[in-house]
DNA sequence: TTTATATTCAATTGATCTATTGAATAAGCT
DNA sequence: AGCTTATTCAATAGATCAATTGAATATAAA
């Protein structure tokens, strides 16, 4: 074998990987995961798709490495096989942001830029929860909640932060979080909690950014 | 539009990143960008692909944003958006590298794993070859080493390395570089050299990760 | 053992992708 | 203007992909 085939071969397995991130569903799916485990059918309910189909397409990300299972009785539990597929698919979303206007006409179009603006960075917050000065919110659904989340964070998923509103006082500031840079859970949250005069901030990325840098959960 | 629908829009956009990044020819084509602009006609010819099909994949490489060209006469050069399409690329083999193990028989294959344990990193070189400890040798193409190198190294293309050993004396370090992680070049020129009695390192990175990190070309 | 649930498998359809071919365009040269 | 060169366009054929459907496994519960 010349050492070119070897070279385009390795490039052959490198695509493998660029295959599996083709696809709009695998990419949900890599971001679910990235909250922690799910069951086939768990995936299948949050993202919409047919039990089958998000079956086959969590196999190519199996086969691509991408995943990994565990196997519960009758249900299998699929997990991101390692930290830096979160990595590689925060670089593809750092790429598509600089150089897809669209993408930025799409987060314009539901995420308030000013906000955006001033997000709370993982560092600022860590020293500030443990003065005591702001209150952390999870707005995940429970599940996600439940998987993992930050230190001292309360749970009320965003359905019902408005029945919630009246747990916050209005002295104190929320710094809300959901599943990263581009869920729209805090977006919402921190607009819906500033309707009401509560001062609210958003964390700048999402859980699992937070564990991979290494930070409590 | 509902959320769902903006979100579901967003992660379509980032899978186009991930489509072009789906095909082994392409990626070739971006690592051989990362060294410098090129024309149609010499990618085409360094790749080995058909000038049709190398005009026809830099332009899906133009549609995803991650490359941009430069018209001068008749010829059109490409290059590479921004170096975050090589920190992409990068990202993308690390996760190649970690969970595919076809990667890794090939990787081994052809990669000495002794030279692979003991790589010299960009940090110590710079300190090495400013106290003249060090002769750096560029061992890619002289049209890449015209487009950028590191600093006070010189540039035998691999293919003229044999002829050239009478240039290096028994007593001096020779560390040599080429394209990046998997480039082969440096691999073959480590080993010819240690040969011919010549002591002779690795540089851990190639050209472009050197440049991306902000150290002098 | 029968029944229900969770997941995977297999076959199918329509769509998209890759590489090839030959023609079209555009810029420079004589 | 005619000729050459570099690149792009358009049409094509074979391969691969995504989603659907219904059947097949495998585990748990009755």
């Amino acid at each position: 074998m010349s050492s070119g085939n070897v070279k385009h071969e390795l490039f052959v397995q490198f695509a493998r990987i660029g295959k599996v991130l083709s696809n709009a569903n695998r990419l949900e799916f890599i971001e679910y995961l990235a909250q922690g485990e799910r069951s086939v059918e768990s995936l299948a309910q949050v993202s919409g798709q047919s039990i089958a189909n998000t079956s086959q397409h969590l196999q190519q990300l199996r086969l691509a490495g991408l995943v990994t299972t565990r196997k519960d009785g009758q249900r299998v539990f699929y997990q991101l096989s390692g930290d830096d597929v979160v990595l590689l698919l925060n670089s593809l979303r750092a790429v598509a942001e600089r150089h897809l206007t669209e993408v930025n006409h799409l987060v314009g179009l539901y995420l308030d830029t000013k906000d955006d603006l001033e997000p709370v960075l993982a560092d600022d917050l860590l020293a500030r929860v443990r003065s005591g000065e702001v209150t952390v919110l999870d707005v995940r659904p429970r599940e996600e909640y439940a998987a993992g989340h930050l230190p001292g964070a309360i749970n009320i998923p965003l359905s019902e932060l408005e029945t919630h509103l009246n747990d916050f006082n209005a002295g104190q500031t929320v710094v809300a979080y959901c599943r990263g840079p581009y869920c729209v859970l805090s977006y919402d949250a921190v607009a819906q909690l500033r309707k009401h005069g509560i001062k609210a901030k958003r964390l700048k990325d999402g859980y699992p950014e937070w564990k991979i840098a290494g930070l409590p959960v």
